[in-house]
DNA sequence: ATCTATAGGTAGACATTCTTCATATACGCC
DNA sequence: GGCGTATATGAAGAATGTCTACCTATAGAT
């Protein structure tokens, strides 16, 4: 397994919030998961990693909870993918996560810099 | 057990983070276990619940890790408490935790506002 | 024609970090 | 003496990750 550049310095995930991140993703369209993934990757600047292991199981979570459907199709290379989309619901479930996610930050930041 | 209104709207932690918490609220002074989740819990503006069941394994494991060291003293109120020491390995570490977590964050942050 | 890289997905063992619940003990106050 | 608060321990179980490995299909290179 060749490990180039781009390879060296990705950072784990905070855990808890790759679900927010794959949600805002579908905000924009449908995507098959491989798509997902490098979407989030590339937007992150590369600092991210989406470890298939955590993206597939992850989408499965979401739908089970009814915040993605899911449906197979032809990716643009000819292969079939799953192509995943925000439900209503799950777009609820996004602007819950965000907010709690910005309070927790907050909170985290005033423990950071008033300590 | 009473709930009062402090209780109610308490957040989970951002798994991963109550590492950095406690090693950041050790630079301030030695301090109990106890102690260190009710500073925790009030400079975050009560946001962050530090459950005990949270609070003395990551204790645990900072020292087992080099970062933090304890002994038994007396607590204000005359009962034994264990006082945990930053250590200068842990004062590094605290700063690599703080500057990963800020690059994360960066990252999630590009993700949201991009996707 | 075969090789190899890339795209896309599935599966499972394992690790880590939390939450929840239960238990224990010491002190201070009524 | 009983109650509330302070302080600590431990174990069960869930949630979310990582890592490893395997599988299939297509495209492009040799």
């Amino acid at each position: 397994m060749p490990r180039d550049a781009s390879d060296v310095e990705k950072e784990e995930l905070l855990k808890g919030t790759l679900d927010m991140l794959i949600l805002q993703t579908l905000t924009l369209q449908s995507m098959h998961g491989y798509a997902i993934a490098q979407h989030i990757e590339r937007l992150s600047g590369d600092v991210l990693a989406v470890e298939q292991g955590s993206l597939y199981p992850a989408l499965e979570r979401l739908q089970k909870r009814g915040w993605l459907t899911s449906k197979w199709g032809p990716s643009p290379t000819g292969r079939r993918a799953r192509y995943y989309t925000l439900t209503p619901s799950g777009r609820r479930q996004l602007g819950a996560e965000i907010s709690s996610f910005d309070r927790v930050l907050a909170a985290i930041q005033r423990v950071l810099e008033r300590a």
